[in-house]
DNA sequence: AACCAGGACGTGA
DNA sequence: TCACGTCATGGT
């Protein structure tokens, strides 16, 4: 029988989550939706969809994937799903484009400075700490861009992981971004699709039941990992 | 009609 | 370091 370590705790939470929702295949892309690429993970498949991720991370952010969406098809009609165009359109576009993100101002201004670093990158895997210069890039988009765009291992922490885990009293509700991270990268296989998927999970199963909101928290499927311990 | 969403940054203590 | 205000649109 297994031993009743962190490691096991942390797997079998993953795998209810992945019997009840199956598998997100993040990051999704424009081209390849619903249900996105699914089983396969070989995608970003080139510089294009790369750059499209580092877009939409930093457009989703404090906001639903749905506005983020919907700017980058904004922007996808003005031919600007790429550094240079992002760079050389004008203010008023730019913003027009991102509108429904919200914060359009700081935002158009974080595309600019992604679009620049993109481009010094030629082709090259950043840096976490490179990345983490680069304004509007905070801790957890570098690790999304890293996680999804340059498929390093690196786990992603937001605020449904923080909760959910909280709860769930394996970690400390108000620990630093790093310390969570550690935490599952200490105990988890360092697996490129594991850190993906378990993050996508974390972020389906948490916009029902750990957002500030929640609902739903006597059905099934909450009482499935809530009462997860491994056997 | 407040409240929240796949955060990050700037400021003052 | 840390707590707090700010940014802003769209859905509930």
């Amino acid at each position: 029988m297994k031993q009743i370590t962190l490691e096991n705790h942390l797997l079998s939470i993953f795998e209810t989550l992945m019997q009840h929702y199956n598998a997100q295949g993040w990051w999704p892309l424009l081209q390849n939706r619903e249900p996105y690429h699914c089983g396969d993970y070989s995608y970003p498949h080139n510089e294009s969809e790369i750059f499209e991720i580092m877009l939409g991370a930093i457009l989703t952010q404090n906001t639903t994937w749905k506005q983020a969406e919907k700017s980058l098809y904004r922007l996808a009609a003005l031919e600007a799903i790429k550094p240079e165009k992002i760079l050389a359109i004008d203010d008023i576009s730019l913003k027009e484009a991102i509108k429904p993100v919200g914060y359009f101002n700081q935002k158009a201004v974080y595309l600019r400075e992604i679009s620049r670093f993109f481009l010094d990158l030629k082709g090259s895997t950043p840096s976490r700490k490179a990345l983490l210069q680069v304004k509007g890039v905070g801790e957890e988009t570098a690790d999304c861009i890293l996680l999804y765009a340059f498929k390093q291992p690196e786990f992603v922490v937001d605020a449904y992981t923080r909760r959910m885990f909280a709860s769930l009293e394996l970690i400390d509700p108000k620990a630093k971004y790093g310390e969570i991270k550690r935490f599952f990268e200490s105990h988890l296989p360092v697996e490129l699709i594991l850190y993906q998927e378990y993050h996508a999970l974390i972020v389906q199963h948490g916009k029902r039941y750990f957002s500030k909101k929640p609902y739903g928290t006597n059905d099934p499927i909450f009482s499935a990992v809530t009462t997860i311990f491994p056997n």
